[in-house]
DNA sequence: TCTATATATTGCAATATTACGATTAATTAA
DNA sequence: TTAATTAATCGTAATATTGCAATATATAGA
């Protein structure tokens, strides 16, 4: 009934679901690439550049930010936002042993 | 509202979601586990095995064939369904480009 | 043909997500 | 203190997702 069920999958398997849904947004997937070439902070600069709400854009950093792909610290009035490094290599490590179970081809289908 | 204005940004960032958004669900994820790790095709044994309905399974399914992940052939009275090779590859050479445009930590938060 | 088996589709209820205006909270500068 | 700036939170509307029972479809075998 329009909740998942959670309670018969390993953690394993719900972990990395959540960590694709934290990424699985167009908006979600823009803000990490520009702190990733900005290889910087990022404070409220998003708002504007990326033509959503400032609400809007709060709401999806904080997702991020619960997911804990990203990491910010207040700077004055400001908040400063980057990549949170351990989590995004965790990522990447648990991501690639994902896809790396595929061994090839075997032709079947 | 409520629909994500995919208007605003790029054609490579609303594929990465889309890809992202099919395989950021548990039951999904352990399909297509099952699917690498048996090296071979993967009929109906899915229902029963996973704790979901078959209608369920059977939404599943489509949802990853959409996104191009598995590929289905009817044999006999079952189908018989296994990961794209191509389109995997291809998944995964997306998905390492997005994350290492990441080029380490910078000391700032 | 009729029956059994396997999968897909439909319809629906419960819940989650997306987006934004309005408001609130916190900090800086005057 | 007051005003300005920035970001978070609240409330709400629109839409999407999840899960399943019921039903439909398709094939194989008797």
């Amino acid at each position: 009934m329009g909740v998942t069920k959670t309670e018969i999958f390993t953690e394993e398997q719900n972990q990395l679901a959540t960590l694709l849904k934290a990424l699985a947004h167009p908006a979600r997937i823009a803000i990490l690439q520009r702190m990733m070439v900005a290889n910087t902070c990022i404070c409220g600069d998003l708002v504007g550049e990326l033509g959503l709400a400032q609400a809007t854009i709060s709401q999806h950093l904080k997702e991020l930010k619960n997911a804990g792909l990203i990491q910010g610290t207040i700077e004055g009035v400001s908040v400063c936002y980057c990549i949170h490094p351990e989590n995004w290599k965790k990522l990447e490590q648990h991501l690639n042993g994902f896809l790396k179970e595929f061994k090839g081809p075997v032709s079947c289908c």
